[in-house]
DNA sequence: AATAATTTCATACAAACGTAGGAAGTCATA
DNA sequence: TATGACTTCCTACGTTTGTATGAAATTATT
């Protein structure tokens, strides 16, 4: 069977994967067994051996599946058109809803800036290639003026950390102070109140924040 | 011997700690052995088991050794002089000194975030407690007209993640942005780069950021 | 229908894991 | 110095880990 077809259907490779998405999302590399993931898949233990090789390249495989989607949906998200605020307000919103569909990103991600295990270079290059299109964003601004002054590559990580941050740290938001991530209203609440955020942090003096 | 003395004496348990806690943060908790830990502080094997019963204790004791000083420490940092303003800008600048000495904290917190590993109470505290401060200096800055509107509650996810993510990524906003967190300068620079940010983020119109 | 390629399955193995238990050692109190 | 409490050390145990192997089953090709 061609293995460019196998991807895209549901065959034992692609459940371990999803399989592995969850898991490793879940409990981390060290806590997520091969039998642990076969077993959800339903596959044999020696499945991921056979299909990928070893739990490392497994891992590989599964990282590329959460990332890959990510960089189209991101750049479709920012568009081409209107202000650099405008933009970088859908730059912040496509964030927002990439990590809500896909919420084991930001897990897989925070536990390789946790832990000291190397990031896998599918996840750098992504990252980077946010943080530029940010840069570029900001310093447009700022040469027409929308933007206030001030180092753009120090703006960056101010923007990128709050929706990634606020996905992560969702339960203990809601329980400390009693916004239900579950409610779309109270959802699109807390994601205004970023975008609001990030404009008012973002604009020059003279411009409004919404 | 007195075990409230023994705390603070350098013996084994006390090594047993300083191991854990470095081994936690860099491994996490299932990456972490109690073998790698025994190694490190230079003690037996049945160290651990010894002074603290099951691996499961012995984290708990890490966690609280982690976290217990950063009340007091956030608390001094905060003060009670200045507008609200001030004071938030001190409690920013409150957290990213706290981190920068514990760079373990955010490690281990953001490593209960990241997976499903229940977050231990001693955390849960810590950060309500510091979110309710915020919340404190937000409304009390709505009230005196210095802080703009907005729903106060939201506002504090977005001061918190900063300094909480920007410590965490280091790595690949040092590569990425090229910014030498060690050079104390460019250190300086993106902490003051946040805290503008963040007045900006919350100032009210006809306020300056700085 | 027969052969070849692919995939699944059951089983095995060495290594590493957390924990237990008793012997050996150390230390303070008398 | 002798006694008792505390701490360290060594060894061992039952599990669980990732991976390998070869037979069985399935699917594709001729």
């Amino acid at each position: 069977m061609n293995e460019a077809i196998q991807e895209v259907t549901d065959g034992t490779a692609t459940r371990l994967i999803s399989a592995g998405i969850q898991l490793f999302a879940e409990r981390g590399y060290d806590g997520t067994t091969v039998r642990a993931v076969t077993r959800r898949a339903g596959a044999n233990l020696g499945a991921i051996t056979y299909h990928f090789g070893t739990k490392d390249e497994f891992y590989e495989a599964v990282v590329t599946e959460v990332v890959d989607p990510s960089r189209e949906f991101l750049a479709s998200a920012v568009g081409t058109e209107g202000s650099p605020l405008d933009r970088i307000e859908r730059f912040v919103r496509g964030v927002f809803e990439y990590l809500r569909l896909r919420p084991e990103f930001p897990r897989l991600v925070m536990q390789h800036f946790a832990g000291a295990r190397p990031l896998p270079d599918a996840f750098r290059r992504v990252i980077q290639a946010n943080a530029r299109t940010l840069l570029g964003l900001i310093e447009q601004g700022q040469r027409d003026g929308s933007i206030r002054s001030g180092d753009p590559r120090l703006m960056t990580p101010s923007i990128i950390s709050q929706p990634m941050y606020i996905t992560l740290a969702r339960q203990i938001i809601q329980e400390g102070l009693g916004i239900d991530y579950g409610d779309p209203d109270a959802w699109a609440g807390l994601v205004d109140a970023v975008v609001d955020f990030v404009r008012a942090g973002l604009a020059s003096q003279q411009e409004g924040t919404s």
